[in-house]
DNA sequence: GCAAATTAATTAGCGCGCTAACATTCCCGC
DNA sequence: GCGGGAATGTTAGCGCGCTAATTAATTTGC
């Protein structure tokens, strides 16, 4: 079908413009996209071990350590010792991270983005992407 | 809004999946996501420019250059020389891009992704997608 | 209790997107 | 015509995703 490859071809460039336009945006407070997102898993979760955050965002660890490792260098986490397991390490944000300025920019960006789709467009679409992810994880283990 | 945050994790995570699973498939032949795309492209405008190409794709034209020559190293095109204008360089397939094996690959692979959408479901989640591209796209330039 | 398997984090290296900056070529206005 | 600006393609360098392989620590099994 010709209509799937124009809905993949949109579902990517809209990707890349949400990407480009969310990093510009978060450039102001010295963030990037992935990064904030990052921050906000943490938040939701402070004291998680790597390993568990990247399995509750879908990233590989070597992915998220990259991050990680910024985030740390620029102040906005920390990096603790778990007694009772010397492999683990568990992550907290820094009051930085925490600053109005941070988390109100990143919900903000993401509303503006979002703004005109209705309650149920939304919901659709949350739905065909559960779909699409589905037939996805039927293809990887086949 | 946190459903906001829920749709938008929902759209990053498949979008991965979406690239990592085509790239494993399109192994196969020698190609990746992105560069069967750019064939799929040039298959449909045969002799286009690369600047072409890349308005064309909503790719910038290093990020293009880049799949154009491992494409042509890997003998799937041929970059020719345009009388009238010496800068210009038109894109044409090679028959081992035309191979069956190529297109169609990319063409099951993308239906698998796609089975049990609805043309309904999709329709609409095209035209969301659209309103976020011009969602985004306002904020660009502001 | 010790060897083998598993888990957590890391290192190394690749693909693909971007921006910034540059050379070459073309076009336009004077 | 010719000089300045625009267009085309390229180079350089960065961020973010991945896999494969390594190291250290823990757990499991005999």
């Amino acid at each position: 079908m010709n209509d799937d490859a124009h809905l993949i071809d949109a579902l990517l460039r809209v990707m890349r413009e949400l990407r480009r336009q969310f990093d510009a945006s978060a450039q102001e407070v010295g963030l990037t996209m992935s990064r904030a997102r990052v921050l906000a898993a943490i938040a939701k979760m402070e004291g998680i071990t790597q390993a568990g955050l990247a399995n509750e965002m879908g990233l590989e660890p070597p992915t998220l350590k990259r991050q990680i490792d910024a985030l740390e260098t620029d102040g906005f986490i920390t990096r603790r010792a778990l007694d009772g397991d010397a492999r683990k390490r568990a992550l907290h944000l820094t009051d930085k991270a925490r600053s109005a300025r941070v988390t109100r920019l990143v919900d903000d960006t993401r509303a503006e983005i979002l703004d005109g789709l209705s309650p149920e467009n939304k919901s659709r679409m949350q739905t065909s992407l559960e779909r699409i992810a589905e037939n996805i994880a039927r293809l990887n283990h086949r």
